[in-house]
RNA sequence: GCACUCGUAGCUCAGCAGGAUAGAGCGACGCCCUCCUAAGGCGUAGGCCGAAGGUUCGACUCCUUUCGAGUGCGCCA
C-alpha cells in the first residue's frame, strides 16, 4: 500500500534542510477538517531558518510542491502547506490492499523473532470470579491478540492466585467447619462461606489468624494433608473460571500461578543476600528503596515464609530463562503500581538490564454503585451472571427485530457477550467506572451490537448482490465524500493497530472499528448500494465488503465475534 | 503525612506525545422505512476544557501551585 504521509516526508525534505525525517514525521499532522486536506505541514518552526513569515514560507513551498501524482492538490491555508490525497489512488491502494491482505489486514511481522509475555486475568482461586475481574482479563486477551496479530511470538500467562495465607485460612477453616460434598456441588460460593466465616470469628480470636499463618507454612513446607487439600481447591475453582474463559472464548498458555513459584524463590533470596540488597528488620527481610523515593520491598516475613513480591520476581526469572522474552507485560489494576515499580526496582538493582522489559500495565477500578467491591462482605457481581445477563437481553431484543433468524441462541451469545467486552475496551484503560447493569444492558449507539450490527448489515448485501472479490472495480466511482470518508478510514486502520500495540490501548481499536461503521451507515443511508447499473453496484459493493473485513478483524483483535447475521 | 492517577456538554467519554472553528454516544426535542437489516440515518438544544499562574508564535494537551475525587504506603494479595 502507498504510505502517503511517507510521500509527503519525502516532498518536504527535499525542500528543508533544517528538519530531519523523523522531525518532520512528527510534525506533520491531520487536519481538523478533510476540506483543509489529509495531512497538513506547519511551517512555524522553520520562520527562523527562512528569515521569512509562516505564511510566506508555506506559500513558497506549496508552489514548489504543486504537481505530484499522489496528491492531487498542494496548497496553503496561512501557516500551513496541505496535502489533499489523489482519491482515486487511495481507492486503489486501499482496495488493492485489503484484498491482497483479506484476513490478516493491518497485520504484520515487526514482532518476528520476539516473545512477548502477556500476563492477565489471573483471579484467585477459591473466590468468586467476579465483575471486578473483568477488565484484566479482557484488556488482556485484546493485548495478547494484538501483540500476535503483529507478529510477536505472544504467550498467555494466567499467575493464578493459588498461594498465600488466604490459603492458610481456607485449609483452617475446612478443617473446622467444611465438607466435601457440599463444597463439591457450589465450590465457589461454598469456599467463599467458609473464607468470610473464618475472617469473620477472626476479628474476635486472633489465635485464628496463627494458625493460619501456621497452615500457609505446612503447605510451603510440602505437608501432605495441607497440599492435597489446596490441590483439590485449586482444581475446582478452575472449573468454574473455565466456564466464563469459554464464554469469552480465551484460552491460556499457561496456569502457572504463584505456587508454581513456591519452589523457585530460595535463588532469588540467595542472589539478593550475594548481591547485598538484603536487609534485616524486626526478623523480616526486605531491599531497601528509600533512594528511589519507594517504601522497602519486603522480601521474607518474620516467620520465613515469602510474600508475593518475592513470588513476582522468581516469577520474572523464570520467563526470563524459559521465554527470554522481548517485553513481559502485566495487566494488572493501577492499585499495585507501588508494587510493581519496587519489584522491577529490586531486578534493576540486582543488575538485570531486562528489568526494564517488564511493563506493568494498569487499569482503573470497577465499583459499584454501593461502594467499592468486595468478595468478604458480599458486595459481588458475579461476571457470568453479566455475560448470561446480557445474552438474555440481546435474546429479548431479537425475538422482537428478527424473530425468524436462525441459530438464535448461538447469535445471542455472540451479540450479548461481545456487547460486555466491547464497552470494556470502549475507554481508556485508566479511567475507573462504577459498574451498572442499565449501561452493561443499553445497546445503542457506540456500541459492539451497533458495530456488529453494521457487519451482519455489510454482509447482507455482499449476499444480496452476489459479491465476487474477482470483480474489477472502477476506482473512481467511489469518490464521493461518504465513500472516501470509509476509504480513509480503512487505511488508517493498520496504524491504528500499531498505536494500540505501542501504547497498550486496545480501545484504539475500538474506537477506528465504530468509527467504521459509523461512516458505512452514513454513506448506506444516503446512496443505494444495490443499483441497476452494474459497474456502480460492484464499486460500492467493493466498499462494502472492505468495511465488512476491517469490521470483523477489529472486532477480533479485541476477543469479540462478528457474526453474518443478526 | 508522603506518592501516584483522574477532573472536557445533564450523564458516559474521545480529543492522535502543543497547532487552524473543542468532538461523539446516551438522555431531551423534531424529522426519515411502498427502498438493500430502523440494534440504522438526519437535524436542534447543550461547553469560560475544575481554578490560578508559567513556558511557547500557539496550551484541553507541557510545568508549578491550588481545589475536588480515587488509589497506594513492612510481614494480605
Amino acid at each position: 500500500m502507498i504510505n502517503f504521509k511517507e510521500k509527503v516526508i519525502e516532498l518536504i525534505e527535499k525542500e528543508v534542510d533544517s528538519l530531519s525525517h523523523d522531525e518532520i514525521s512528527s510534525l506533520i499532522e491531520i487536519p481538523p477538517s478533510y476540506d483543509m486536506g489529509d495531512y497538513a505541514f506547519p511551517v512555524f518552526r522553520l520562520s527562523k531558518a527562512f528569515r521569512k513569515a509562516p505564511n510566506l514560507i508555506a506559500e513558497e513551498l506549496a508552489t514548489k510542491f504543486a504537481n505530484n501524482e499522489n496528491f492531487e492538490k498542494i496548497v496553503n491555508n496561512g501557516p500551513y502547506v496541505n496535502f489533499f490525497i489523489n482519491k482515486s489512488k487511495l481507492v486503489e491502494t486501499v482496495i488493492d490492499g485489503v484484498i491482497s491482505e483479506g484476513g490478516n489486514y493491518g497485520s504484520s511481522k515487526i514482532g518476528e523473532g520476539k516473545t512477548v509475555i502477556v500476563e492477565f486475568s489471573s483471579p484467585n482461586i477459591a473466590k468468586p470470579f467476579h465483575i471486578g475481574h473483568i477488565r484484566t482479563t479482557v484488556i488482556g486477551n485484546a493485548l495478547y491478540k494484538i501483540y500476535k496479530y503483529l507478529g510477536f511470538n505472544t504467550i498467555a500467562i494466567n499467575h493464578l492466585g493459588d498461594y498465600g495465607t488466604q490459603f492458610g485460612m481456607l485449609i483452617s477453616a475446612y478443617k473446622k467447619w467444611g465438607d466435601r460434598e457440599v463444597i463439591e456441588a457450589d465450590p465457589i460460593n461454598e469456599l467463599l462461606k467458609l473464607y468470610v466465616r473464618f475472617n469473620a470469628e477472626a476479628e474476635e480470636k486472633v489465635e485464628l489468624r496463627d494458625e493460619a499463618r501456621y497452615w500457609f507454612k505446612e503447605l510451603e513446607n510440602g505437608n501432605k494433608e495441607a497440599y492435597e487439600l489446596w490441590e483439590w481447591i485449586r482444581e475446582i475453582s478452575l472449573q468454574e473460571f473455565d466456564k466464563v474463559y469459554k464464554m469469552l472464548n480465551i484460552e491460556f498458555d499457561s496456569f502457572a500461578g504463584e505456587s508454581f513459584y513456591s519452589d523457585k524463590m530460595p535463588r532469588v533470596i540467595d542472589e539478593l543476600n550475594e548481591k547485598g540488597l538484603m536487609k534485616e528488620s524486626d526478623g523480616a527481610y526486605l531491599v531497601d528503596l528509600e533512594e528511589y523515593g519507594m517504601p522497602p520491598a519486603l522480601i521474607q516475613k518474620r516467620d520465613g515464609s515469602t510474600l508475593y513480591t518475592t513470588r513476582d520476581i522468581a516469577a520474572a526469572f523464570y520467563r526470563k530463562e524459559n521465554y527470554d522474552f522481548y517485553k513481559n507485560i502485566y495487566v494488572v489494576g493501577s492499585q499495585q503500581n507501588l508494587h510493581f515499580k519496587q519489584w522491577f526496582k529490586v531486578i534493576e538493582l540486582m543488575g538485570h538490564d531486562w528489568a526494564k522489559d517488564c511493563i506493568h500495565i494498569p487499569f482503573g477500578m470497577v465499583s459499584l454503585e454501593d461502594g467499592t467491591l468486595s468478595t468478604r462482605k458480599g458486595r459481588v457481581v458475579s461476571l457470568e451472571d453479566v455475560l448470561n445477563k446480557a445474552v438474555e437481553t440481546t435474546l429479548t431484543i431479537m425475538e422482537e427485530r428478527n424473530p425468524d433468524l436462525e441459530n438464535k441462541e448461538e447469535v445471542a451469545k455472540q451479540v450479548g457477550i461481545g456487547a460486555v467486552v466491547f464497552q470494556e475496551l470502549f475507554n481508556q484503560r485508566i479511567k475507573d467506572y462504577v459498574f451498572s447493569w442499565d449501561r452493561t444492558l443499553s445497546f445503542d449507539g457506540e456500541t459492539g451490537p451497533y458495530v456488529q450490527y453494521t457487519h451482519a448489515r455489510a454482509n447482507s448485501l455482499l449476499e444480496r448482490g452476489n459479491f465476487n472479490l474477482e470483480d474489477k472495480v472502477n476506482y473512481d466511482l467511489l469518490l464521493s465524500e461518504d465513500e472516501i470518508n470509509v476509504v480513509r478510514m480503512v487505511y488508517d486502520f493498520p496504524n491504528i493497530v500499531l498505536d494500540a500495540m505501542e501504547k497498550n490501548e486496545p480501545f484504539f481499536i475500538t474506537r477506528q472499528v465504530v468509527e467504521i461503521a459509523k461512516g458505512f451507515n452514513k454513506f448506506y443511508n444516503s446512496s443505494q448500494i444495490i443499483v441497476d447499473d452494474e459497474e456502480t453496484k460492484k464499486a460500492r459493493l467493493m466498499l462494502t465488503y472492505i468495511v465488512k473485513n476491517t469490521i470483523k478483524i477489529g472486532l477480533g483483535l479485541l476477543g469479540i465475534e462478528a457474526p453474518n447475521k443478526m
